[in-house]
DNA sequence: GTTAAATTCGACAAAAAGGTCTACTTTAGT
DNA sequence: ACTAAAGTAGACCTTTTTGTCGAATTTAAC
């Protein structure tokens, strides 16, 4: 299972931080990201269909293609990847899962959680990519070693 | 979708929660539980019937029936009952979904995450259902006015 | 001992998420 | 123009999770 973000936003943030380590201007193909980061080729594809359709990758067709940064990896942060693929539900659900949980209506855990998703807003999702990828490399040979190329 | 933890145990963390505010002794149908929570009727029964076979929760079958706590609530903490129905995946996998994350090969995010599982675990996890449950009041009123009964 | 009320148990159904496949379109290079 | 290489798009399949149903079992109370 996964925590806090869906597979797919998971393997979106991974591609992002990928393309980002290849520079602002750095093409890169579906194919090389899968093999790289071991994400299924096909349904990688979809989620930079999407990431490109919102503008955060620019995509480019036929033979020299690929993806690249739709801006500035610096001005592209975890959470706007989030909001492209898992919306707002990880700022707006509650975190035992009570419906309507809010100021008016809390649940026992409210207050502790609403400090702590600042915390993890302000400390992983909104450092921009530009920042987290070159920490990307270490992780990227451990993964290429496991198993295969 | 839930966030942090499945929804079976974001339905175990409400329903232990719930009983607590029984007090100590006091018994509590699913039935009941169910209805004041808004959870599925059958799915909870399972969730409990998991829980009483962890120990968590004490089970009485027939005329009178019904389910009470397994140890006094200040001795169970919410850590517990997430270890029941989730496991240990909370703890162990990475937030930004890299396989094999760990201190020998982080993920860009593994050291803040660290800090912040931490943070979580402290303020929120490691709190007994004696602590929170009290909190639980309010919630349960504006679930019963929020639809029917 | 019969009954009614409760949990237990297993099979199953539905929904959501994750993943695969194939055909189409665009494009660079020749 | 042709070809090969790339993304685009949609249908479809698989797995996991969530939820439903009904029968079996236990038990308190009469």
């Amino acid at each position: 299972m996964s925590i806090i973000f869906s597979r797919r936003c998971e393997y979106g943030l991974q591609a992002m931080l990928y393309v980002a380590t290849k520079g602002q201007t750095g093409r890169v193909m579906t194919r090389e990201i899968a093999e790289a980061l071991r994400i299924p080729h096909h349904y990688l594809a979809k989620i930079l269909e999407d990431l490109s359709q919102s503008g955060l990758l620019l995509s480019s067709k036929g033979v020299g293609g690929g993806f690249a940064l739709g801006r500035p990896a610096t001005k592209i942060s975890l959470l706007d990847i989030i909001e492209v693929l898992d919306g707002s539900e990880f700022m707006e659900n509650c975190a035992l899962g009570f419906p309507g949980c809010s100021e008016e209506h809390p649940c026992p855990a409210h207050p502790a959680w609403k400090i702590i998703k600042k915390q993890i807003t302000d400390s992983i999702l909104r450092r921009s990519i530009a920042e987290l990828s070159p920490d990307l490399h270490h992780k990227i040979r451990s993964l290429r070693k496991s198993r295969g190329t």
